[in-house]
This record gives structure tokens, C-alpha cells and sequence, in this order.
DNA sequence: TCGATCTGTTAATGAGCGTTAACGCATTCC
DNA sequence: GGAATGCGTTAACGCTCATTAACAGATCGA
């Protein structure tokens, strides 16, 4: 009963509209009544659905981070039985990838606005974060045990630096098309790994 | 006459706050007090330096974008008539490392604040960078003919992005060294590039 | 020595904005 | 049918904050 995936309900619509706004123009540079304009709704509207713009900002923040370290877990355990920790790690990226290319806008708030937010949601997404780094360097080391943990780490964010650069890669239109980008992007970041594990194969 | 490198002017004492405020809370979560009070001076005192807030603002991104591109054109014309274009791509990473493990603040404004600025200075700014990616997707396939100008533009873009995560790594404290964070992201910046140009080694 | 300029100060102004108050109208549930 | 609840509205409050005004002490050239 109801339509397959049900109306995206009033709350829904707020968050993807502000998270969008916010990624424009910045947590600070946008006011309650441009968010409530973008949905229909006037200014102090919003607040029967959230408790101030501060409340919305934390449930995009907390939501990304969670749904990003959900998905992984989910891969994990999916990919972990079967195949080798290879594959484990080629569907991460491509799990990135996916959300990168999708939800352009929550990776640009994902972190630029992070500060904006109360110390103990800040703690919150933190954790989360930490916990998504953690388990890609578990992977990344299963894959190349050269690879020593602190650079590990810091190759692991390095890699989330480059896949999530895909808000400078021009419009949507301008690409070269979603599937493409997405071969591409994998690719770098699997030659990026590769290079830290010392796999020269030039000179 | 006078000390080996000048006493940074005022001036250069307010831009170097501000950007270390603004990477830290945002362009608009800033006060012009906070500012001032950072270099030992109050508030509106600011205004015998600049016009306003929006022109540190200004000045900053204008200034980076800047000095990356003159940078990029003297490192091509040095290494480009001697060495071959191998050396200059080489040269080109080792620059753009140097400024985003240096000048940590200016990296995060760099992509972070440019919307806050008046059409024709984002213009500028725009320009500028335009120039520096053109000049790097350039020398890129010179180094690597097998790359499409696309695929080489979108390269380019997330390779910064993958060098730009220096602010992600942690406080310098915390950084593995200087020189082997350095050579860590140029390795892995090679990397993402032959595998752009898909000369696979494994498998 | 006497202005002029540079560089500050504090007080006032005025706009923008998040939030709350007070009110209205459907819908729903007893 | 009538109260309760959900979801809007507009008007008003109060605070923050960039900017300007008005003023003052050094430094310095003529």
C-alpha cells in the first residue's frame, strides 16, 4: 500500500533542500526563510518539523556519517564472506564512489560545516568518522601488509580527499558520464593505494 | 638595513589571523573583533588596513590562487628547458605539496569560502585557477599521451583533492614528518596518474 | 613648533536573522 | 459535533555584527 517508495515526507524534503543550501552558501550564509522558500513553506515554519537550523544541520551531519559507516559495515559483511579482502576493498571505493557522485551536496557539508555544530554532536559524528577510517585501514592493510598503520591512515584519508573531490568536477552535465567518472575515480584510488604500497612498475 | 627578512607589516599580520579563523570557523562565523583582538588591536581598528571584512576575504583567495599559478609557470620554465616533462610534472606536485602542508588555512579556504565573494573578484579568482588546472593537464599529457583532455582534467581535480587533504591528516603534531607526509602524497599522486593512464602493473 | 598623517580607541547606527508569540484552519478521533 | 492535533501564517522581539562617527595620541617633515 502506497506508491513504492512512499512521498518523501515534509522533514525529508527540508533536509535535502537545506543540505543543499548549506553546501552552497554555507551553514552561516543561509537564512531559515530562504530554506522554508525552497520547500514551499515560509521561514518560521520550519520549526514545527525541527527544533531551530542548528537541528537540522546535526541530523544531515550525523546521518552521513552514519549511513556512510552502516554502508561499509554492510560491505564488510557482504563481500568479507566470499571473496577476498581484495573485493572488500573494491566495493568500499565503489560505495564511496556511489555516495560522492550521489549526494554531492552532504559531501561538501560533510566537511566544511563540522564545527558548526554542538561539541557533543560534534563528538557524535567524530566517532563516526573515526570508526569509517579505521575499518578502511583494517581493509587497505589486509590488502598490502607492507603498508605501515599510520600511513595507512593518513592514505586512507588522503584517498577520501581525492573521491570526494567530485563537487569540483563541473556540473553533473559536464561529465563525462556517471559510470565513467566512476571508473575513473576507482582506478585513481586504487593506484593511489598502490603507489603508497611501493608497487612501482615504471623505471 | 633592516632585519634579514622584514617585520611582517600589519597588514600581513591581519591576513595571516584572519585566515587562520576563517579556515577554522568560517568566513561568516568570524567577527571583525575576533579578527582584530587576534593581533592585539580592536575591532573597527581593522579599518585602517581594509575596506572591510569581505576585502581580507578578497585578498586571501585572490592571493592564493595567485601565487599557485606564478608559482607553476616558474617551476615549468626552470625545470622545463633542461629536464624533460617527467621532471616538470614531478616539479609541478612537489610545489602544490609544499604549499598545502604549509600553508594549511589557505588550502581550506581555497575551496571552501569562494562563493562569499563578489562576483567579479570569484571571476578572478576563477580564472586563476582555471589556469593553474590548464596548466597542469598540459604537462600531465605530455607525460601520459594516452590520456583524453577530460579524463586529464578530472585527474587533475581529484589529485588536488587528494593533496589538499592535508588539513584531514591531523595537527602537524601528529604527522609522521614533514618530508615522509611529502613524499607519501607524491607518491600517491603518481599513482592516481598512471593509473589514470592504465598502465596496470598487477594482475 | 605646528600642522598633517597614521593608527588606534570607544560609542552609535542600522541591518539581518534566529526564534517565539499569537492566531487560523483542516483533519481526525472519541 | 466538538475537542485535540498537525501544520501553516504574520508580527514582534532581541541579539549579533559589520560599518561609521567622533575623537586622541604619536611621529615627523617643513
Amino acid at each position: 500500500m502506497a506508491t513504492r517508495t512512499d512521498a518523501p515526507t515534509r522533514r525529508e524534503q527540508i533536509l535535502k533542500e537545506a543540505a543543499r543550501l548549506f553546501a552552497e552558501r554555507g551553514f552561516h550564509g543561509v537564512g531559515v526563510d530562504e530554506i522554508g522558500a525552497a520547500v514551499g513553506i515560509s521561514g518560521p515554519g520550519l520549526y514545527r518539523h525541527f527544533a531551530g537550523k542548528d537541528a537540522m544541520l546535526t541530523e544531515l551531519l550525523v546521518g552521513i556519517s552514519d549511513s556512510l559507516l552502516t554502508g561499509a559495515k554492510r560491505r564488510l559483511a557482504e563481500a568479507g564472506e566470499a571473496t577476498g579482502s581484495e573485493a572488500v576493498l573494491d566495493s568500499l571505493i565503489e560505495g564511496h564512489i556511489d555516495f560522492a557522485l550521489d549526494d554531492r551536496p552532504l559531501i561538501t557539508l560533510h566537511d566544511r560545516e563540522l564545527d558548526r555544530l554542538r561539541d557533543a554532536d560534534r563528538k557524535t559524528v567524530r566517532q563516526l568518522q573515526r570508526q569509517y577510517v579505521e575499518l578502511w585501514v583494517g581493509v587497505l592493510r589486509q590488502v598490502y601488509p607492507a603498508i605501515a598503520e599510520p600511513a595507512a591512515r593518513s592514505a586512507v584519508h588522503s584517498v577520501f580527499g581525492l573521491l570526494n573531490s567530485t563537487p569540483h568536477l563541473g556540473r553533473p552535465g559536464s561529465l563525462p558520464g556517471r559510470a565513467v567518472t566512476a571508473s575513473l575515480l576507482h582506478r585513481m584510488a586504487r593506484g593511489a593505494f598502490e603507489a603508497v604500497a611501493g608497487e612501482r612498475c615504471g623505471e
